[in-house]
DNA sequence: GCAAGGTC
């Protein structure tokens, strides 16, 4: 019998898949390495392998490295730009040692390896390590790949039974994201460190990183703050008319929103009460609903835990991966928002009935008010999305995990519920030569609503009857001033969303990046409503550099800011949504890079989509990963070469932001 | 001392 190693990106996936493959009895044995057993047991693989003597195993994560020699380990010399062609190499570091040791030890006794790794590119190099550490102990074994999206018993059989190869452009698109990553992370690093070190006292002992993920990071928090900083309130006037009918009040809003000149609007208006009626014109009744959200996704995680859980996303992503160790969660870290046909969610909905808080619910969806949940466009192709595996009772979890646990159940109990259900009533009205109109909408069915308790449908009313053709005098009709109002800071989850959108780090690091500005002090988290006066904004005796100047007109109705005056800061006092300021030093940063005469900051997230699309063309067969390199590495020693010749503007701005040296010459913007 | 990406 021929014998086949078997290795999974995790522990808890080789296990799951031992337990698969085995049918549930396989010896267990320990490795060096506490959290990695070996699993044993005898499967038929199918032709041409027949019945084998299966060792399965794991790594936990990366198995390598990637690093400068000893030469370049001293700051001082060579100069930082030797980084961009000195030799890297790959290493196995200390704590991965006994993990390559074990395979491959396990390899010299197996004719061939069978790699279990995520279906994803970063997946697809794990694999590839852990080949090169199997080769190292047995250079002839056979190497294939199982490509599997989820954990459930019939795919991972299936995926046994249709082994392929492990895809060499996905591995090389990833060495040239890490050879990337390290070589211009280190050298701009460097660069700043020790050039900024001599500007001013208050730089002397700090650590002044770059990276590709924390610049652009950095670069959206200082973008809103100008944005609020050099918002001009405009005065804008609008139409108001309510009409009292059945002991309603019905607030018709104008078509027109509102105007930022007061002389038409004052015409506009004299004209409506100088025809003293209006004509209903519309009115419209139809059915609606609110749609439940989609099944659960990391980033979504973090969005709502710091919206709704009073947690950071990193603490919110820690609490969901313990839950998950504990069993009691899927993987917690996944881009998909569709749920795998295979998936049997009846089962998983009804291992939630025992809840004394949403059991009931539970119950009521296994009684036949279950529904499939909606199918978002992402599919990672490695992890469904986040939902309960079993129950947990409250009495068993900590404070963070008990919100974290309610959060996902009640998501997947929403997913898998009906829409809630209403009925709206639109009417319009003429009134002068204006148009106006009122809607509303009755709930008939919450359905989801009941169990997802973050989510609420008011806010509209109930619409006395109106008919086409009468006429009726408004009760109330005014001209009403008020003023456009800044946009809020970025909150975490306004963050997470545009990293999201502009591709800047994954699923799982994201939250990290945040940490890190924050720990570079590029920036600091504030309580919304808590910021007193200007004691946390930068030193900035003259910002005028950065956003756009007015917010009024451009921003207006898009958004739920920017609105009516009166609707600042206030309403969330103490709300606990922690909202995000760069510092002195961000801004000068991130300024300083601006006002080079770049094509591309380096403080935009373009330089990291650029290298995400270079990545796939590597995939995709249509670009070698060697002269990616190559290329990219000459872009990013053009920008080198430039900073340094331009050094002394990113210095002004320090000075200018961090020493508050008055405005540096160079200008803003 | 420095990056970003896996995962515990």
């Amino acid at each position: 019998m021929s014998r086949i190693l078997c290795v999974a990106e995790k522990p808890s996936i080789a296990k799951a898949v031992a337990g698969h493959l085995s049918g549930g009895t396989y010896q267990t044995h320990n490795t060096r390495e506490t959290f990695i057993k070996n699993y044993v047991f005898d499967y038929d693989f199918g032709p041409p392998w027949g019945a084998c003597s299966v060792t399965m195993t794991s790594v936990i994560g990366h198995l390598t490295g990637l690093d400068v020699g000893p030469e370049l380990k001293n700051w001082s010399y060579p100069p930082p730009e030797r980084l961009f062609d000195c030799p890297v190499m790959v290493n196995v570091p200390n704590d991965k040692k006994n993990i390559a040791k074990n395979i491959e030890e396990q390899a010299r006794r197996a004719s061939a390896l069978f790699i279990w790794t995520d279906c994803d590119r970063e997946g697809e190099h794990i694999g590839g390590e852990i080949r090169d550490a199997a080769k190292r102990g047995n250079h002839r074994i056979e190497v294939r790949r199982a490509r599997f999206s989820n954990i459930e018993r019939v795919h991972i059989l299936n995926a046994a039974r249709n082994l392929v190869n492990l895809d060499e452009r996905q591995i090389e698109a990833v060495n040239a994201r890490i050879e990337l990553d390290l070589r211009i992370g280190y050298a701009f690093t460097r660069f700043l460190t020790l050039n900024l070190r001599n500007v001013g006292p208050e730089l002397n002992d700090l650590m002044i990183s770059y990276g590709s993920c924390q610049f652009p990071t950095l670069g959206f928090v200082v973008d809103r703050y100008f944005r609020v900083k050099n918002f001009v309130p405009e005065t804008f006037w609008a139409i108001k008319v309510m009409y009292k009918r059945e002991k309603i009040d019905v607030n018709f809003h104008w078509a027109r929103h509102r105007l930022f000149d007061r002389h038409a609007a004052v015409v506009l208006y004299e004209r409506c009460i100088a025809s003293r009626h209006a004509k209903v014109t519309k009115t419209e009744e139809k059915p609606t609903k609110k749609w439940k959200p989609l099944p659960l996704t990391t980033v979504e995680l973090q969005k709502m835990a710091t919206k709704f859980l009073h947690l950071t996303g990193q603490e919110a992503l820690a609490v969901a991966e313990k839950l998950y160790n504990n069993g009691f969660i899927s993987y917690p870290r996944t881009e998909t928002d569709r749920f795998d046909k295979a998936i049997n969610l009846q089962a998983l909905v009804q291992k939630q009935i025992p809840s004394e808080q949403w059991g009931q619910f539970a119950q009521g969806l296994v009684n036949g008010a279950f529904r499939a949940p909606r199918q978002g466009r992402n599919d990672d192709k490695a992890h469904p999305p986040i939902h309960p595996i079993t129950f947990a009772s409250p009495a068993v979890l900590g404070q963070n995990e008990r919100k974290v646990y309610e959060f996902v159940v009640r998501r997947f109990l929403a997913c898998c519920s009906e829409d809630a259900k209403g009925v709206a009533t639109d009417v319009e009205i003429a009134y002068g030569d204006e148009v106006f109109t009122a809607h509303g909408v009755i709930v008939l069915e919450r359905n989801y609503l009941d169990v997802y308790k973050y989510e609420n449908w008011t806010g509209t009313a109930i619409l006395p009857k109106f008919t086409v053709g009468e006429r009726f005098e408004p009760t109330e009709a005014l001209l009403v001033d008020g003023k456009t109002t800044p946009p809020g800071y970025l909150t975490e989850a306004d963050l997470i969303a545009l990293m999201d959108a502009n591709g800047i780090g994954t699923d799982a690091t994201m939250a990290e990046h945040i940490e890190k500005i924050q720990e570079r002090q590029y920036a600091r988290a504030v309580e919304r409503g808590n910021r007193g006066g200007n004691e946390d904004a930068p030193a900035a005796p003259a910002a005028r550099g950065g956003g756009r100047g007015r917010g009024g007109r451009g921003q207006a109705g898009r958004g739920g800011r920017g609105g009516t005056a009166g609707r600042g800061g206030g309403e969330n006092r103490g709300s606990g949504i922690r909202e995000f300021i760069p510092t002195a030093l961000g801004v000068a940063l991130i300024q300083g890079f601006d006002r080079m005469s770049f094509d591309m900051s380096l403080g935009k997230p373009f330089l990291r989509k650029e290298m995400e699309l270079k990545m796939k063309a590597i995939c995709e067969g249509r670009a070698d990963k060697e002269r990616v390199l190559r290329q990219s590495l000459l872009e990013y020693r053009q920008v080198y070469n430039q900073s340094s010749a331009e050094l002394h503007i990113l210095k002004n701005a320090c000075r200018q932001y961090v020493l508050g040296h008055g405005e540096a010459a160079g200008g803003a913007g």
